[in-house]
Formats: C-alpha cells, structure tokens, sequence
DNA sequence: TGCTAGCCTTGGAACGTTCCACAGACGGTA
DNA sequence: TACCGTCTGTGGAACGTTCCAAGGCTAGCA
C-alpha cells in the first residue's frame, strides 16, 4: 500500500507534461483539446489514480451539482420509495444526492440540515420534517428548498404533498359506506403533515354529519405511536368501530394493540392507514390504506428543486397529487350495533 | 428575501472589526480570546447570518470529519438499524454522516462511493455493498473503510458481521429438531454476505447428515426474490417442508409464495428469516429468524473507522458476532410424511 | 526603568481547483 | 508580405478557510 499524498491536479500536469489548465480541462471533458495530449492526461490520471477534489472545485465554481436530501425516518418504507424517485430524477438531471436523517428528532434535523448547508449543496429536499418551520424558512435563504408531506407556509419554499384533505375524505366515506359511525383517528402527533390530516379527518365526519363522534386519539408516525394510540380508542366504551391511523406504521402498531385485546379485524374493529407502504401490501397484514404516488413525489421533488436551481423559475410551486384509496382486508362492515345496551348500561349507572 | 452573497468570514471580520483569524479562532471555540471580542464575534455572525465554508475549511485542513456510508438497500429496515447505531456512535465522536445508497446496483454503488471519495470524506462504512471487492480495495487506498456484512479480504478493510456460519446451523437445527428433514435455502443471490450463508446452510446440513437434502433455489435480499425462489422450491416434488430464506424480506416474499400456492404457514410448510428486522417482529408476520444486534453492528462499524481515522490502529479487525436464533410463528413440525406417496409416484411413472 | 513571560491578535501563505485573458501556431486570404 | 481568425494551450488570480510565525500589550519583577 503506497502511502504517499494524495495526488493532485499539479502532480498529473507534471506527469503529463502539460498545464493544470488543460488537465483541468481534459478531465472535464472539454473539447478543442488534441487527442495526443487528452491521451496523455488521461494517462496521467490513471496511472496516479487522480480524483478531482470536489471541495476545491466547489470552492471554485460557486456550486456542488450536489443535493442535500433529509429524511425523518428512515424506517419508514415511504421515504424508501420516494428517495427512489429522487434518485433516479437526479440521475437524469446530473445531480449528486446526499442522504441525511434526523430519527424525527427536531434537534438533529437541524444539524443534519446544518452540515448539508455547511456543505454547500445546491438545494434541500426535506422529508417529511419534524423541525421547525422557521428553521425550513432561513434555509431556504440559503438554497432552494423543498418540503415534502407537508405545507409551507413560506413563499420561499415549494412543496409536493398529497391532499390529505381529500385522501381523509375517502377514508371516512368509505368506513362510513360499510356502515361505520364510530370512525376514531389516530393522529401523527407533531410529526409532518398530521395537522392536515387531523382536519381533513374532522372535516369529513363533519360533511358525513358525523360530527357528534369525532374521536381523536394522540398518536405519531410509528408503529408505537399507533399502538398507544389504538390502546387509548380501545379502552372506551363504546368503543370506535373504525380506526384510521395517520399512516401505515401507526396503523400496524393499531392493528397489535388490537390483537392484543382480544379483537379481530375487520370483524370487531376496521384499520385503515395512510401511504400504502410496502408493509400495507403485505399478504399477512393487507391493510386498507391511502395510496400517494411515492416515486413520483420523490421525482416531482427533485425537478421542481432543479428548477429552482437553475433559475428557470422564482415563483413558489404547491404541487399537490390526489390520492387514491386502496381497500384490503383490513376493513368491512361494522359488528352488530350494541347502541341499545350501551344506552341500557348508561341508564343503570 | 435579501439576496446577497452569503457573508464570508471576511465579511463577519469587518463587521466585527476583528482580524479574519480571530473570527477563524472564535468560531471554533478557541480559548485565549477576550470576553470582549469573542461577543462582537458572536453578535457579527448572528446578524449576517454567517456559517463556515466547509468546503474551504476541508481543503485546508485536510479532513471533513464527515463519515461517508453507503448502504446496499434502504427499503431493507435492517438498515435503518444500522444506521441509527452509526449515528448515535459518530454524534459522540464528533462526526457527521453523509449517507449514500445504490439500490443494490453495484454500477450505482460505484457512483455513491466515488462521490463520497471526491468530497473527501474521512472514511467510509459500506453496508452489505454489492459492488466488487477490488473497488473497495481501491477505495480503502484513500480512507478507512469499514464494511459491514460481508467479510473483508483485503488487508486493508476492517469488517463487521455476523457469524452467517452459525446463524446458518441455527437455523437448520431448529428445523432439524422440528423433524424436518427437506429444508432448503434460498439464496441472497450477488448479494453481501450471500455466499457465506450459503455454505453455511450447506454446511449445517451435512453436519446433520443432510447432505443429500441440500436444496437451494437462487434468490436475492429482496421480496421479490424470495418470491421467486419459494415459487421455485414449491413446485418441486416432494416439496420442501422447511424453508430457510437468506434474509427477513426473502422470507417474507417467501411466505406470500406459500400463502398463493394455497399451503398454511407452518402447517405445511415453515420458513425462518434472516435479520430479525422489525418486519418480522410485526405480529401478523410473526417470523422466526436470526437475530442480529444491527444498532451494535453499527456502532461497532463507526468506532472501528474512528480507531482507523484517528490513526490509533492501523492492523485490520474483524469483528464476528454471535447471531441468535428468534423462534416465533412460522416454523413447526413438518406435515405427515408422504415419503411413500412419493415413491409410489415415482414408480408409476 | 527595563526585561520577561504570558496573553491576545494579526497578516499572509497555504489548500486544489476553475476561470479568464492572453499567447503561439497555423493556415488562408488579400 | 502582412494580416486575420481559429484552434490549442498557458499562467496566474480567484474561491473561503486554517495555520503559522510573529507582533503588541500588560503585568510582574528586579
């Protein structure tokens, strides 16, 4: 193993006997370069094992072609799917991804957005963010900025989300549909997004006249959160005989906390998540869900932030896709109404 | 939105009306610096909204204290794992994590790596990479390299893995002591760590004096290959009546398979995993399978790269741990023996 | 008063690139 | 011959930091 330093750009000149310029040049792939000496830089190169040095060049050039990517959770298998999609869009527009993750704890979504920006990446693509909107809003003074699975306020800032609004609607109908009215949410707590669905939530048991049993447990976007969260819903009497969790993870821990007690699905209770992940796909657990488009969230994500920064647009873009229900087996018509004895029961406390 | 260039430390000086290597000297949190100065610095980098170049910082100090880690497949949540235990270990050593992923595609592995490698990062942890050895060979010239889950030839490599060799004659064991005698494997195909678990079922199963057992069907680390290889493997007859996929996502393809070809799980057929990843602890999975410590693989793998970067050990290490069989739902005793169904079978024919 | 030993603080040289303006060679044209 | 344009190639100034050697100041001491 030689341990000699690193080669530099002066070291292949050297060896090539030519100016860094033109190796500057040639490693580029500049054309007007004649084939005698392109060869012998290249051979130069190779022999040296030369590697450009990204930070100098950055230094230089003012920008990295690299795009900072912050994700909440990487054991989500939603992020999986939409980094999939960024991934293959930055690969089409020639930009380099760098992938960062907080734990959806605010505080190291702040250093992880903090080195990124140290770094000088060309833009921010933020997942599903717990941090503070503030912080999202001085970053994007820094670089172009996108958030996705959750609203920005700040005109600085694009977005691509879903409509929550539209994809709780659906989930309420269709429970509704089967012949619930004792439909329980189960929130994401703080985490990206659940505000708008809460409401969408509480916006559609309005519509569907439900609103006397608008139910709201405090949940998050895990599969512990979900549980908790279904443990509380279960404990009431009556007890909901619906429960749509704020995503698939939560709606998995739901459909344990269930199981645990003692109940079946869909026969005493109906589960529906949010996502459609890989886990709500499965055979064994075939949950009913809200389907987003994650690949090409993840795709939408990187052309709306190439866009930005190339300058080819200013004005701040809200792309909202429409979700779509998909129905498993994890949700069918309600067991026989118990209204009568819980009346019963209230009348002979 | 201002749209100045961003300050510079030049900038923060001026303002301050301090010398640029004061500032240099106060944002690093030097000491010998008055109480007096160190504030003008402090406000001056508040008000302009100064934060250092890394890139500048990097090429003069010669070292980013940025980790490069690069994982083979992010929707695997073995991963997720992993890389929590990677992070927690570099917060307390004082680096950041940039990670990178290939979608186990060794050509796109390639590119995530040499862009690590470009940024000069300090070092570099590769979790089950598919990508040649002989690459990461060459990449372990420049910086520590650390791998994970797959062993390491090369002099120059520290790794972290479990003993596949084991989990493998775990495995086959339970199985064996189940009654089962047809156990067959399948594969992790190219990918890390695949050819070790492969010899190690095969070599499991001739220590039981199984050999003439030994079935594998080609798969890969994924749902789809699992699939694909039960698909494989029940089509055969006599059928296996165990199986023993190279991984949780395998096996859980696997289980599907099985569930499609109209046969109960473990009543006709049991299938174990690999990893122990959350997507078998999940109740309506309930998978038996090894489990790995992955937060401890990764925070094992970062204290070794920080050893290597740090320059306190320069002999390579392997480190083995020792894996542990999970038994829950999926493995049971074999259906009633149909061996001479089978003969019969064979005879008429 | 003069000297010394800290403490603070500073200017300028690196670090490894790209960019820019310019220079040399060559061929064609008047 | 003189001039021009085109194609290649070059030197040196950036880029934004840290590092290093050295300088100024203050206090203590003889």
């Amino acid at each position: 193993m030689t341990s000699e330093k690193r080669p530099t750009i002066d070291d292949v000149a050297r060896h090539a006997g030519v100016s860094k310029s033109l190796v500057s040049l040639v490693t580029r792939g500049a054309e007007h370069v004649s084939p005698k000496r392109r060869a012998a830089v290249l051979r130069a190169v190779g022999e040296l094992g030369y590697r450009p040095n990204a930070m100098a060049q950055g230094l230089v050039q003012k920008r990295t072609r690299i795009v900072g990517v912050l994700v909440s959770d990487l054991s989500n298998p939603f992020f999986a799917d939409v980094i999939a999609g960024l991934q293959a869009q930055a690969r089409v527009e020639g930009y380099r991804v760098l992938l960062n993750t907080g734990d959806r704890i605010a505080e190291f979504e702040d250093d992880a957005v903090e080195t990124l920006l140290q770094l000088r990446v060309d833009g921010l693509i933020l997942g599903s963010p717990a941090m503070e909107s503030a912080l999202v809003v001085r970053a994007s003074r820094e670089v172009p900025v996108v958030v996705i699975g959750r609203p920005a306020r700040a005109t600085s800032v694009d977005s691509v989300a879903d409509d929550d609004a539209a994809g709780a609607l659906a989930v309420v109908q269709h429970c509704a549909a089967l012949g619930h009215r004792r439909i329980a949410h189960i929130d994401g707590g703080e985490g990206a997004g659940a505000t708008e669905r809460r409401a969408g939530y509480e916006a559609a048991m309005r519509k569907l006249r439900l609103s006397a049993e608008i139910n709201i447990a405090r949940g998050a976007y895990t599969e512990a959160g979900g549980h908790q969260g279904a443990r509380e819903l279960l404990d009431q009497k009556p007890r909901p005989t619906a429960i749509f969790a704020a995503n698939d993870l939560a709606a998995i821990g739901a459909l344990n906390a269930i199981e645990e007690h003692g109940l079946r699905v869909p026969e005493d209770v109906s589960v529906v998540g949010y996502d459609n992940t890989s886990l709500a796909a499965m055979r064994h657990v075939s949950l009913t869900t809200v389907h987003q488009p994650k690949h090409d969230i993840g795709q939408m994500a990187m052309e709306l932030l190439v866009e930005r920064m190339e300058g080819a647009r200013v004005k701040p873009r809200r792309v909202v896709l429409a979700p779509t229900l998909v129905v498993r087996t994890t949700t069918g018509p309600p067991p026989p109404d118990r209204e009568k004895h819980r009346k019963a029961a209230r009348v002979r406390r």
